[in-house]
DNA sequence: AGCTAATGGATAATTGTTCTCCATAAGAAC
DNA sequence: GTTCTTATGGAGAACAATTATCCATTAGCT
């Protein structure tokens, strides 16, 4: 279940971008790729921690910062819930979050291209990116009244 | 060009809420109702303060939040623009965001319910809102390079 | 006009993120 | 393998946006 062709692409772009690739920041691309939830830098130090005792939380935000720099990483920010990282998937694509738990799923892809160029035709903007993001109650949380 | 409507909207809704109306409330109910782009808690602040000396920014986000509670303000939440707020269209509706100037501007409406249904059936979320945002480089920006 | 609970304002506290500084280690060159 | 140079890691300070605290004041009912 390790998926080691996010770990390797990730290794790659940063050699191509002149980085060094160190422990940490290998064991922080082991993380981000296997991750199915969405983690926060401080889940993602949380987890390592135990097997780096030496390992820093402004480690996390500066690879996390590297990553999203060279576009391996998407960063989703949220002014509560902090910020939330896939490594997985790091193009935009929609989310689901529970208001509840904080829970966030991937549905399936959804494609955007053709809306995307009626807002840069109505807008002159040129657009690069989006998100989109459901928000709700997921089904454990409706359980729980 | 005042949109009055916008402003006695939100009165009559803190009444009903059992919520006083003071006379910094309806100066920030003024300034959203009125503002064409998405302040921030700093830019209500900024504009309250030469007409109201003592104003201060708590005030300022203790009736955002009790607006957003409300429902009457749309919180565009960002952790690096810092957050903004629509007291015009207090519902989900996209946006076209700027990652050079920040500026954010509303282009026309889209109808999200079907997707939204999908993702409903797919997840098993109860889904209440959703966000929609497009980012890109303003015309302004454009020329600038 | 008087009463009472909600509100406003000043400031402290909190939280998430970034910066600073220097010892250390990665990776190229030999 | 050894050496060298420079990017990196780690500890903690600094920072910025937001929220909480506390009490005097005021809105709005009576």
């Amino acid at each position: 279940m390790i998926s080691n062709e996010r770990v390797e692409q990730m290794v790659s772009r940063l050699k191509e971008g002149d980085h060094r690739i160190t422990p940490q920041r290998l064991a922080i691309f082991k993380i981000l790729a296997n991750s199915v939830g969405h983690p926060s830098a401080e889940t993602i130090y949380g987890s390592l921690v135990e097997h780096y005792p030496t390992m820093s939380l402004a480690t996390v935000y500066k690879t996390l910062s590297l990553l999203k720099q060279e576009g391996e990483v998407l960063e989703l920010q949220f002014s509560d819930l902090g910020n939330r990282y896939d490594g997985n998937k790091p193009y935009p694509h929609p989310h689901v979050i529970c208001t509840g738990c904080g829970e966030i799923v991937d549905p399936s892809l959804l494609d955007l291209d053709e809306i995307t160029s009626k807002m840069m035709a109505e807008t002159g903007f040129k657009i690069v990116a989006h998100r989109l993001d459901f928000y709700g109650i997921c089904p454990e949380c409706q359980e729980k009244g």
